[in-house]
DNA sequence: ATATTGTGTAAAATATACTTTACATTATGT
DNA sequence: ACATAATGTAAAGTATATTTTACACAATAT
């Protein structure tokens, strides 16, 4: 699975800090997330995705290995 | 959260040991998720929608305690 | 009436997500 | 140069998702 969340951060100007604090998760989540070593729940990855104003396939994408 | 599962399903007439098949889990997954007895990894949210032809988010539906 | 298909459920095992604590490194501001 | 913020990482623990096996019951078809 592979995601956008540093740009998105990015366009916000948000650190991984900051968007762990308005989806409810610890910093270190965020980081896992975002650098790929594992992938979200479906919960916490539509918390992104509203926190970006993006649809969850606008941040998060299937890969084949999936 | 929330979903439509069995409403998608049925607009598709498939079962929930087609819809297993085809997102690669068992049927006991799908049964629990439609039940809403635990909600699924984000990969699997994906895999459901993209099934369906639908978002993530015209499946499944975060709740307040989410 | 009987066979078959679909659904609900349960317990135990395994895999994976997430937390906590802690430290190291890199970037940025002054 | 120094302080501070941001990011990367790691190990151990807890929580949750998913599998496996198995059984019960309801609906549907023959």
């Amino acid at each position: 699975m592979k995601n956008n969340i540093r740009v998105e951060r990015a366009i916000l100007n948000i650190s991984q800090a900051e968007l762990a604090e308005r989806v409810q998760v610890t910093r270190q989540t965020i980081n896992a997330i975002e650098l790929g070593k594992y992938s979200p729940s479906a919960v916490l990855a539509m918390k992104i995705a509203r926190v970006f104003g993006k649809k969850v396939e606008e941040v998060f994408e299937l890969e084949d290995t999936d």
